[in-house]
Parts: C-alpha cells; sequence; structure tokens
DNA sequence: AGCTAAGTGAGAAAAGTTATCCTTAAAAAC
DNA sequence: GTTTTTAAGGATAACTTTTCTCACTTAGCT
C-alpha cells in the first residue's frame, strides 16, 4: 500500500523527466529509498535478488540518467567508494570511521556557504559536506 | 637554490615517515606542490617527462605511500577525478563548474565543525569541504 | 665497499566502467 | 485494443583505471 504510494511518486518523477517507467528503475529508485545511500557494488547485488537477469550496464546506464536529470546524486566520501542517494534538501553527512556508517545530518549549508572570506567573489551553487570522525555508537562501545 | 632548500625539505619528510628518499618521490613532492592540486592522470604525464621511463605502479604505490603516512591527501571533487594535494592546515575548496578551476579557500573548519546540532554526538576528526559553483573569473568572462 | 631492505619498471591481471548490438517492452499513435 | 515507434534491457566486448607480480636496481646502513 505505502509501495504503491511510494511506486506511483517514482513513477511519476520518472515520468516528468521523460524517462521510462521500467521494473527495474522502480527497483533501483526503492532501494536507493530504503537503503538511504548505496554504492553501485552494493545496489548490483541487492537489485540483482529481485532481477536476477539485471546486466551492470542497464544499472550504471540507469544512476547516470538519473543524476543527468536530478533524480539521484553522487556522494563522493573520503577513502571510500562514491554512494549514491535520491535527491533531497541540502545536507551533511557523517562518515564514521570506526564502523564505515554513513548517515545525513542537518547542517544549515546556507549559512556554511555564507562563511567563505569577504574579498572571495565565488557564486556557490550547491556545497558538500562531509564530517569523518567516530559515531556515537563507536564511542560508547 | 629555493629547488634545493625544497627537496631537501622532501627528504626529510620522507626521512621522516620512513619512506627511502628516490627521485621519483621527490619529482612526486615537487610536482604535487607546483600544482597545488593534481590528478593521477596529469601527474602521470607530467612526471614522465622527467622520468620517462617511471612505472604507473610506481606512481600508484607512492601516492598510496604517501597518503597512508600522511603526507598527501586525497580530494574527492563533485563529478570529477579526485586530485592529490600536500597535506596543509585545514581548509575548504572552491570548484568552478564552467572553467573547471580548483583551489584553495580559508576556511575557519573548527567552527563548521560546531555547527552540528545538538544532540548530534559524533566526534569530528576532520571535514571535508567543497563549494561549487562559478569563479570571478567566469562572472565577469 | 658490501649487505639488506625497500623501491622501480614492465607487463599481466584484476577491477571498474562504457560501448555495441540485438532483443524486448513501454509509450504513443491509430 | 492493435500497431508503430522509440527507449530501455541484456549480453558481451572493449576500454579505462588500479593493483599485483617479479626480476632488477638503488638507498641507507655498517
Ligand atoms: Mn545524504
Ligand atoms: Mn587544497
Ligand atoms: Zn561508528
Ligand atoms: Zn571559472
Amino acid at each position: 500500500m505505502s509501495a504503491i504510494i511510494r511506486f506511483m511518486n517514482y513513477e511519476q518523477l520518472l515520468r516528468e523527466r521523460d524517462l521510462k517507467v521500467t521494473p527495474q528503475r522502480l527497483g533501483i529508485l526503492t532501494l536507493m529509498h530504503q537503503s538511504g545511500h548505496i554504492s553501485i557494488e552494493d545496489l548490483y547485488e541487492k537489485i540483482s535478488r529481485q532481477f536476477s537477469s539485471i546486466s551492470l550496464a542497464t544499472l550504471y546506464k540507469n544512476v547516470h540518467a538519473m543524476i543527468e536529470t536530478a533524480l539521484v546524486k553522487e556522494v563522493k566520501i573520503p577513502s571510500m567508494k562514491s554512494k549514491y542517494e535520491l535527491i533531497k534538501a541540502p545536507h551533511a553527512h557523517l562518515l564514521c570511521t570506526q564502523c564505515g556508517s554513513f548517515e545525513d545530518v542537518s547542517v544549515p549549508m546556507e549559512q556554511i556557504e555564507a562563511m567563505l572570506p569577504h574579498g572571495v567573489h565565488f557564486k556557490t551553487t550547491e556545497s558538500s559536506l562531509v564530517f569523518s570522525g567516530i559515531c556515537e555508537t563507536c564511542q560508547k562501545g
């Protein structure tokens, strides 16, 4: 039910971008939503369970099409492979260097963009911020 | 002359890390310093002029050794290949999406690290911040 | 100068990504 | 609803990037 609603949203998001709605694409979007952030490798492993014959080429082609149409974003992470996420409101990320957890964190990006030194005339359109360190769980453990 | 002084510094930096001082390594460090930020590809192209027989394997091995010993840092950049730089004081980066220029910018990283929401107990050890947008030159042109 | 561990270079191998080509299926037209 | 059109999927080859292996050389030490 909520799955149906979600699928319909994905269908709409794809149609708005002139991308055909295919089961593979719905699967990719669903997995990205569920995982929050997912690497190509993990995405392939998971989607292969649903579509045992899906080709890696299909996966790459789709992820790129979705990036080009601003549906998905690549997140580059220090010392690990990129992960992909559905585009949403600007936010930063927390990477735990101990357990590898990778999470969203709400940070006022506009405020950060306002912190460029006076005299630097750069028109920022987007910014990428990743904090690396130790997560709460690892601090306790 | 200033080249000699620089080389001596690099020698010391290598020795402190128990890395043998080789002409290839001095060349790599010199190029990184000159370029500020350089991709593996460009580094290989440039260093090949000095050491026509240098192997890509040597380049990769050295860059990794220097990363592991905290002499060099990989900078991941949205929608382009990573660049490498000599480690220095924490700073952020400006990427011009029009001309591709990539530069350091001085930003108080500790202050930014203090902007995590209250209730988020993450112990940040390092953070990576890249502003994407239009540089001053491109704004004028 | 001689010894030893580390580094270099060449090429093979592996990993990651993209291109090609034919088949299949979604969307549009009828 | 059926036909037509076009985009997408799948298999595989090709290409790019990175790592590995191994024989040889060199730096650092005595
Ligand atoms: Mn995120
Ligand atoms: Mn820098
Ligand atoms: Zn952790
Ligand atoms: Zn520019």
